[in-house]
DNA sequence: TTGACATAAAACCATAAGGTTTCATAAAAA
DNA sequence: TTTTTATGAAACCTTATGGTTTTATGTCAA
């Protein structure tokens, strides 16, 4: 079985369509707040609460800039529901298969 | 971007932990619904709701025998939720950085 | 130093989510 | 046919979640 339950954080994170979208906004770079809200239909403190709860699942962190807090994606907090849900990967991945192939053939 | 989200429904059904530990469980082969729940420490409506939620993420589906109704894992159902996850690959994923150099390798 | 700007923080609200208990139904076993 | 078993379904409760508005704070710019 998948390993002990560190993903909680991660999963409740990528559990909402708006902090989805967000972390796709900052896939292409790091914003403040205000220009993050921007792009949603609801209010700034609505979006700065979907902030935290990305920061507790570390998908995001936050350098103060002056009087702005800009958000930079962490990616590599992806891993951890990755990791997750690739273990069930021999199920179903035909890219891990391919992988497996392709060294297979090598050796 | 990733894609458009369709993906809501799994990554609803990923966020709770009992469901992912019903996902772990139902990797070692189908089960009825009171097998489940013997394992959890709630009732059985409690884990037959759980299922409701996995079964309209389509991580299982259930075949009714007889007065039972076995509940059996879709893994390709992760498929979705794993898609929206490596769309951000390229930032940290390691295998992925490996497959291609083996891929490079041989060519 | 005054005013505007970017954000934090608190209080509040409606609905969703996760649980319970109780009752109904269908199939197997007596 | 009666009883037990496996489940569904409804009603209900509590807390979490996603949103709002209002108020406060720190920083930049006049």
């Amino acid at each position: 079985m998948p390993r002990t339950d560190n993903a909680q954080p991660v999963f409740r994170a990528l559990a909402d369509p708006t902090r989805r979208a967000i972390i796709s906004m900052l896939s292409s770079g790091p914003r403040p707040i205000a220009d993050i809200a921007a792009e949603f239909d609801m209010t700034r403190p609505a979006v700065a609460k979907h902030l935290a709860i990305l920061r507790e699942g570390g998908l995001i962190a936050v350098e103060p800039k002056g009087r702005e807090r800009i958000n930079r994606l962490n990616p590599a907090a992806l891993k951890t529901a990755a990791d997750w849900i690739n273990y069930f990967d021999r199920f179903w991945d035909d890219r891990l298969a391919k992988l497996k192939q392709v060294v297979e053939d090598k050796s």
